[in-house]
DNA sequence: GATGTTGCTGCAATGCGTTGCAATAACGCC
DNA sequence: GGCGTTATTGCAACGCATTGCAGCAACATC
């Protein structure tokens, strides 16, 4: 991590440090407030703002990404998982992951038709689930 | 409008009336906080909360729909339009809307794979548009 | 180890949106 | 027109996230 940043010409402070060992603790999706709150249990003076302002430095290098749940509210992975997308259901709120493979359709058919490359981590599909409809 | 309010028990206060009004002169998408600056050019008196509220009850009545732009913010489209799904470029800021015969296939296979009810006005999809890669 | 550069942090303020609660006012009914 | 019921409003407080700015501190260099 530290080499990475350097490489870029950016610094390695214990604020980073902290978000990092957060991060490497985490598994699947997590919104911004929970990994603040995470912080704060290592380091109670942790500044939102310094979290919020790292995610990005992270997300730039390609350690998380960001996408928006069905509030709005942002949620980020860790990385490498494999990249998908993001199923909610609006009546019970369960959610689900599609695959690269799953969502390769429209992936292909914006691609060719209009030549976007689509981001699909940061893609979330709000509808109804089986058992909700 | 009113009729239909009573049809549900609800009732037809002079805040959702402005709402409404404003809603009719607008065409495509609008944010929430578009919307609460409108309702306060006719009516300085205007509180948020009251606009917020009312949008979910004329969502509830399927006079219009909300989603999330790229920044998770809310926004507002108002019905009938037809449904349609939303792409974003990350690099350039454009806006593109997603008919619903070019989502036919993802849509499609989430209903047959997982009985999932996909509620395309509530996609939006985030990449990079042709221009910008 | 001291020093200069400049990337980062802390903080305060702002913006969008939501929620709880007491007071208000639509509405149906007489 | 008056009255009771209860949906709505206004308000205040909160939560999440972003931004501007002055001071701090990582880092490279000597």
């Amino acid at each position: 991590m530290r080499e990475r940043l350097h490489a870029r010409g950016l610094r390695w402070t214990p604020q980073r440090r902290a978000l990092v060992t957060v991060l490497s603790q985490t598994r699947g999706h997590v919104t911004g407030a929970v990994l603040v709150e995470r912080c704060r249990e290592q380091d109670p003076s942790t500044i939102p703002s310094t979290v919020y302002r790292t995610l990005e430095v992270l997300e730039e290098l390609g350690i998380v990404r960001h996408g928006h749940g069905p509030d709005g509210h942002q949620q980020y992975h860790v990385l490498p998982d494999a990249e998908h997308g993001h199923l909610h259901c609006r009546a019970c709120g369960g959610a689900w992951e599609i695959s690269a493979e799953e969502a390769s359709s429209i992936v292909a058919a914006l691609e060719s038709a209009r030549g976007f490359t689509v981001d699909l981590s940061h893609v979330t599909i709000v509808g109804r689930c089986r058992d909700c409809r």
